[in-house]
DNA sequence: TCTGGGGTCCTAGGACCC
DNA sequence: TCTGGGGTCCTAGGACCC
């Protein structure tokens, strides 16, 4: 059987917990740039605050329902994510833990017995909560998919459950099913929720039942057989091991403001190349590829309106790497050859893909001692960003005066990580 | 005036090989 | 004049997730 822990309005309960006055006032948390909603608690939801809703659109029922908004504070949830994971693993054990974002994890609980599965999952939510303060909801089922069927419900029926489902007999399996639309079903995105509702299929039960090549043919391929295997109970989307790198590392943003200059740009490119090659070590692996993008706002029928367009460039580098130095080298010319004056910059971008561990990076003798070298250098200015979860240390392309950085201008304390902003009680 | 950021997996189609 | 069958690898783009 399969857990899946799931905190409840993350950002939101992270903001709460060092403001206990908000506990029964509604609150959202902004996206960054403060421009769209990302999270939201119940009492917003009730209000009608539309998630992933731009925030100047619900500015009105905000101001008027006296709702508390932030800026998104990632220090803070960063810290309080690694508290609530630290948990689990300590209950279940760390390699029966899957982290599945910042505010969720799959759990394995194949060798918990049938009948302690929902004392188990009790157990799970009240320890987390009581050690971190963040509230959870708990889903236990044969597969993913399903535990995330049973997570929802637990949620959406906070007060019957507890917070707590365990789907496990047959009939358990079909009502939770009969209760759930297909497109709240994990998997079942808007395409496919179109397509199915047309065919007269609306909710999880009538899903299950769908025969499976009919859903390999309108449902992408595998991907729709694997979601009908996992309705009827099969699991088909294993645990990912722990250890697993990502295989790709994505650094972009919005701009503050918009951007016209080459300078800016390339200052905003040697910023996001310094982060990502930052994570890319922090999972002890190099990189080959590196692709740099910018969107620019388009025009349409000579007035204008939101209409982006973006452009791409990529180079592959002759070895792979990890050292941030090499990274600018090869980034800054393709943001130059990107680069059109007199554009209008929204927001630049970089990924780095073609990642290998970095004890496999093909030696080449020559260059020995200076990678060394490098490596220390990289590895101190890790240590130090890291231990003030900010870049403190930075390189001199990626500018100072950084005007085309993004606005948070609601962001509360950095409660856990800054000793200057540390909670007082008076 | 104003619409996030970071991922995964899959498929189709082209280039290339024997 | 006629032009196979089977395979791999890569890339772009779509769909989906939180």
């Amino acid at each position: 059987m399969i857990a899946i822990v799931d905190c409840n309005s993350f950002y939101c309960s992270c903001e709460r917990l060092f403001r206990p006055d908000l506990n029964n006032r509604p609150v959202v948390v902004l996206s960054n740039n403060d421009g769209c909603i990302i999270a939201r608690t119940d009492e917003a939801k009730a209000l009608g605050v539309g998630m992933a809703g731009p925030y100047y659109q619900n500015k009105e029922v905000i101001e008027k329902n006296n709702v508390a908004v932030f800026s998104s504070n990632y220090n803070l949830y960063g810290d309080l994510s690694m508290r609530v994971m630290d948990t689990m693993r300590f209950l279940v054990g760390d390699n029966r833990v899957e982290v599945y974002s910042v505010d969720e994890a799959f759990l394995n609980l194949d060798d918990v017995a049938e009948n302690k599965l929902a004392a188990v999952a009790k157990n799970i939510k009240d320890t987390v909560e009581m050690w971190t303060g963040i509230k959870v909801s708990v889903g236990v089922a044969p597969s993913k998919v399903l535990s995330k069927v049973a997570n929802r419900l637990s949620k959406k029926y906070k007060k019957e459950t507890q917070g707590v489902i365990v789907l496990h007999t047959a009939q358990q399996i079909q009502e939770a099913l009969l209760k759930t639309k297909v497109e709240d079903i994990w998997g079942v995105g808007r395409q496919s929720a179109i397509k199915l509702n047309h065919q007269g299929i609306t909710d999880g039960w009538q899903l299950r039942n769908v025969p499976v090549e009919w859903a390999r043919k309108n449902l992408g391929g595998v991907v729709g057989v694997r979601l009908i295997k996992e309705l009827n109970g099969t699991p088909c989307i294993p645990m990912k091991d722990p250890l697993e790198v990502k295989k790709m590392i994505a650094t972009t943003r919005m701009f503050g403001k918009p951007v016209y200059e080459l300078k800016d740009l390339k200052e905003a490119v040697a910023t996001y190349v310094s982060r990502a090659a930052e994570k890319l070590r922090r999972q002890h692996c190099a990189a080959s590829f590196i692709d740099v993008f910018v969107v620019t706002n388009g025009f349409k029928n000579a007035k204008y309106e939101y209409n982006p367009q973006s452009a791409h460039r990529h180079v592959i580098l002759p070895n792979a790497t990890s050292n941030t130095n090499e990274f600018i080298k090869y980034a800054l010319p393709l943001i130059e050859m990107l680069f059109t004056p007199g554009l209008k910059y929204l927001k630049a971008g970089i990924i780095l893909s073609g990642i290998v561990p970095d004890n496999s990076i093909q030696g080449n003798l020559f260059i020995e001692d200076a990678t060394k070298q490098q490596r220390t250098l990289m590895n101190t200015i890790d240590n130090i960003n890291f231990s003030q979860r900010d870049d403190i240390i930075k390189y001199a392309a990626s500018g100072l005066k950084r005007n085309w950085k993004m606005r948070q201008e609601l962001r509360s304390k950095r409660f856990t990580s800054r000793w200057n902003e540390l909670y007082e009680i008076k």
